[in-house]
DNA sequence: ATGAAAGCGCTAACAA
DNA sequence: TTGTTAGCGCTTTCAT
């Protein structure tokens, strides 16, 4: 306990401490080393006694693999997003990664960070926000570094991909609307474009088409509850001949009932069904129980790190398309279930 | 772009490509190294061509120093704690560095934690979650690692720390509460203790006790929107002689707000009086309208980043301590603000 | 301004 | 089972 020495320890130190060379100290601290009980530990012993750590990143060099893995998310303070980010975060850690978070915002790049991560010789890179350029995804693919895109689409097939069927989702929609009162049918989704959220919308639509079903449109400024909470101004002007609501996102839901309830004194399901989509734990809460589609996160982001796992395991596998099941939620903004 | 290689570029296929020695290369990549412009485009052009990207990695191991920190924090999908990573993350990023997250789950122990993140060089470590071991600390201290602490108490002075006031946020919950009615009152907070949420509600209780006010303390089994709804049940029984409220927690607030609407119709604030903490983004949603104490995020992730920042350039400065102000927010929850 | 050489802390191949 | 040697990819004196 005397040494309060400033230089970090190294191996160097261990060794020399226990009366063996680094060789056998870098034996000790790794899994199924050919060493003797008694050696090992004989090195652990010293090492505890010098406060020794391996190096990580020296250990990475060496073997040319790091087990970091790169995040890269947007609004991470939302509600869905950060559920994700908290399974993928503690899943990564589980298999022994660690999880390099870089977070998106507006204005950003995402290549520029999925090109950060290159740097760090990361195992590994989740995206979760916006969609990078099909240029960076092809240079990852160049460097052999696995890359796997939650929810942007399956973008020219030239990266693994966790998907939700944006096509079920607008279905599912209408049909949680439609099944019990058919009628004069809305949708409201974010002006920003996105895969997944602007998809589903669309989806929707065309499926009021095809049944030959009105449906008016509102777009909104974000997928934000405050969004929701604005554009839900105008629908209320709307609400005489309107009498379902597909939101885009449970946010936005939620934001435009308060609304709805606060200005023109709406009651859900009566006067008008509302449906979400995402099922974020704020859905369920007593003051809403907002009838929505649920997207796993646990389920996706499982199906993520294994698309990842596998692909570190094998690089040149062929690209991989898990399409997530979705899952109609009734709650109390529509008037009734499937039965 | 003949070179389909399978070989990571490393800088000596730069420096052969662009005719100079390996060390130009560093320099090119250098910020204010000693080189002429027209050997740093030259390079930078081979180094385009080649994709070649320095590691990370490998420059730490020379220079000693890695850009990396990690963020210990539990609870990442709750609304606050997502916040304070969301600002924490962003924050570092924008400093240059890059935040490894390390999630920490009910049985963990987050001195493991903050252990792992010694393997890795990491510039400093965040902890906002469970408070790590003295041991661990002192550990850190030692190493010279910077190490700061959110909420999670003044520590015996061994690490920076930021942290609010737990005092006066006890004092301030009943001044909100009594400003217009002195009444009855209660208190629910989580059975498993926390700095700082079990530190308001004693204070709060202490308060009570000075003032010569009656409380009722209700303990939750957790600090969530589900302990809340279901340690209403009990509050509900109460109801007929107390008028108000203090929740630990937002999330607790608002779920015994939906509890005690849905199963005895209480009316806020004229049946009871609800004062929560922390003013997360649902505290301010139309269905609940709460008032509560707000706990500002930004500041006191900046502060911790800050002090953070300050202990990488002065290991030997003295230990800080950020006392967090707190301000009070009235919105629909209580009678009436202090005017 | 540039190049040569040494070394950061570690692991892996090879000998013994 | 253990020690020796040679790098991993980079930066950094120190010459030039």
């Amino acid at each position: 306990m005397t040494d309060d020495h400033n230089k970090p320890v190294t191996s160097f130190d261990v060794a020399r401490r226990a009366g063996v060379s680094r060789s056998m100290v870098s034996r000790a601290f790794t899994e199924g080393a050919n060493i003797s009980e008694k050696s090992r530990e004989k090195v652990l012993k010293a090492a505890e006694e010098l406060g020794y750590r391996v190096n990580f990143l020296a250990r990475g060099l060496q073997t040319r693999q790091s087990n970091l893995v790169g995040i890269v998310a947007s609004s991470l303070d939302t509600p869905f997003r950060s559920r994700q980010v908290r399974i993928a975060a503690q899943e990564f850690i589980s298999h022994g990664y660690r999880p390099i978070l870089l977070t998106v915002e507006p204005g950003d790049d995402v290549g520029q960070w999925v090109s950060v991560m290159l740097n760090y010789n990361v195992a590994g890179v989740m995206v979760t926000s916006a969609t990078p350029s099909p240029k960076i995804i092809q240079e990852c693919r160049k460097l052999r570094m696995p890359l796997v895109l939650i929810n942007r689409g399956k973008n020219q097939d030239i990266a693994d991909t966790v998907q939700i069927d944006v096509q079920q989702a607008g279905e599912l929609a209408f049909t949680m609307l439609t099944r019990s009162r058919a009628g004069r049918l809305a949708v409201v989704h974010p002006q920003i474009p996105s895969y997944s959220v602007t998809g589903r919308a669309r989806a929707f639509i065309e499926k009021c088409r095809i049944e030959n079903i009105e449906v008016d449109e509102f777009i909104s400024t974000s997928q934000s509850y405050a969004a929701g909470y604005d554009i839900a101004g105008n629908i209320g002007l709307s609400l005489d001949h309107i009498d379902g609501v597909f939101c885009a996102t449970d946010l936005l839901a939620l934001g435009v009932m308060d609304r709805l309830r606060a200005d023109w004194n709406t009651r859900f399901p009566d006067d008008l069904q509302v449906v979400g989509c995402d099922d974020i734990e704020q859905a369920g809460w007593g003051a809403y129980h907002l009838s929505t589609i649920r997207q796993d996160a646990e389920e996706q982001v499982l199906a993520a790190v294994t698309q990842m796992l596998e692909r570190i395991e094998n690089p040149d596998a062929p690209i991989q398309h898990y399409n997530q099941r979705l899952t109609p939620i009734f709650r109390k903004t529509t008037l009734s279930n499937y039965d």
